[in-house]
DNA sequence: CACTATGAACCTCTAGGCAT
DNA sequence: ATGCCTAGAGGTTCATAGTG
């Protein structure tokens, strides 16, 4: 179905709009019902035969597992790398071959359970669990982790900015409002709920106006001077330390500027520059991580842990800046998120670089931001 | 009523992609 | 090719429904 041409002639304002959306879900939900009818069909066939660890057996897919007793093996917590992601889709060509059903993943990404019985053995939940359990098998993870995989990588496919058609959609509806009117476009539009949440508000409320900011010394120092005053903190206590929400906002109204540019800048930027308190060359440090990088069981660059890497630093840094400095080098590698991570750390030591120490800051006695250098170098081991 | 399940919404960190 | 900003992805919390 192509929303592109479905919709170019609609007119958001036109009564009918809403009903066109409405005949575009139910299609998608006919298709939804009718795989699950035939998985339904099966469920005489679906009896787990193979060894399940503990953290597999549970009886909520949508949940996250609680952990009662500590001595039962552990299971991974970190993000799905991408060895398991493959591992879950072997899973399911195992899965519908055996069974028979459709190759159309998709359909037990969108199910939801807004109607039926929620009793964990009724029909349509014992089969949704069971297939995830399936995709499961040989993997370290529990149930509502595979879910949660399953739902975004065959549910929301479609990633990027939002064309003016998607938008169009999401006018409709914002028109008419109908109930739960999120998830329905994130099936319809095959994107994350939370994106469309998103976007949504934005669409409703507006963008603050986006005005080109050119961080220097004093604005730099308009906003450590702010955040010291909301946060009620000296500054020594605002490193590594969580801000919250309320503050971000109230910044946001003061500096102009949307509070989540705000909080990249103190990630990536000005937190490093505060409270590392070496001479830093950043070719260096670079080097020194893409080594580090190697020790770990790492495949392809999204399986990297960057807070894992700041065990390997000076204090101070925070671990956006090391993702940041990293990706600074490696991007510029043709396909450098899925090429082998061993290829990639190969390019980055041998790129010539040009070379540049990390500008360290602090404040001075009238409360400005001054450049200041450290003298001692850090010790790479 | 307590318990356990649900979908939806909210918070935090990484990657996509436009502008330069 | 790089800087900058924001969309996407993962974890967590909120409100609510079915069951015994």
């Amino acid at each position: 179905m192509d929303l592109e041409e479905e919709f170019k002639d609609v007119n958001v304002e036109d009564p009918t709009s809403m009903d066109k959306v409405l005949i575009l879900l139910e299609n998608i939900q006919a298709e939804d019902d009718e795989f699950m009818e035939i998985l339904l069909s099966k469920q005489n066939e679906m009896i787990v035969t193979w060894e399940q660890p503990w953290y597999q057996k549970s009886r909520c897919l949508t949940r996250p597992l609680k952990i009662t007793d500590d001595s039962l093996p552990q299971f991974r917590t970190d993000s799905i790398c991408k060895d398991e992601s493959d591992e879950i889709h072997r899973n399911w060509r195992k899965f519908r071959k055996m069974f028979n059903v459709p190759n159309k993943p998709v359909c037990i990404a969108r199910w939801r359970n807004k109607t039926k019985s929620k009793r964990p053995n009724a029909p349509s939940e014992y089969v949704r669990r069971f297939v995830i359990a399936f995709l499961a098998q040989g993997l370290e993870r529990n149930l509502y982790q595979v879910y949660k995989h399953v739902v975004v990588r065959y549910g929301s496919k479609v990633k990027g900015n939002y064309s003016k058609y998607e938008e169009k959609v999401m006018n409709i509806c914002l028109l008419h409002n109908p109930k739960n009117s999120v998830p329905y476009l994130s099936t319809m539009l095959g994107r994350e709920p939370r994106g469309i949440y998103k976007r949504m508000l934005q669409l409703y409320q507006g963008k603050p106006p986006k005005k080109k900011l050119k961080w220097t010394l004093s604005l730099a120092s308009k906003f450590i001077n702010l955040l010291l005053e909301y946060t009620g903190e000296p500054l020594e206590n605002l490193k590594y330390r969580s801000i919250e929400k309320s503050v971000w906002l109230k910044l946001e109204k003061d500096m102009g500027q949307l509070y989540t540019y705000l909080q990249y800048f103190w990630m990536v930027t000005l937190h490093s520059q505060l409270f590392v308190k070496y001479d830093i060359e950043v070719q260096a440090l670079r080097r020194h991580l893409f080594k580090k990088i190697k020790q770990y069981p790492y495949k392809v660059w999204t399986d990297i842990r960057w807070k894992e890497l700041l065990k390997h630093v000076p204090d101070g840094f925070t671990h956006h800046f090391l993702h940041n400095v990293c990706r600074k080098l490696a991007r510029s590698y043709k396909g450098y998120l899925n090429v082998p991570l061993e290829e990639l750390i190969q390019y980055g030591l041998n790129k010539p670089c040009v070379k540049r120490r990390l500008k360290t800051l602090a404040l001075n006695e009238h409360n400005a931001l001054e450049v200041i250098r450290y003298n001692q170098k850090p010790e790479y081991d």
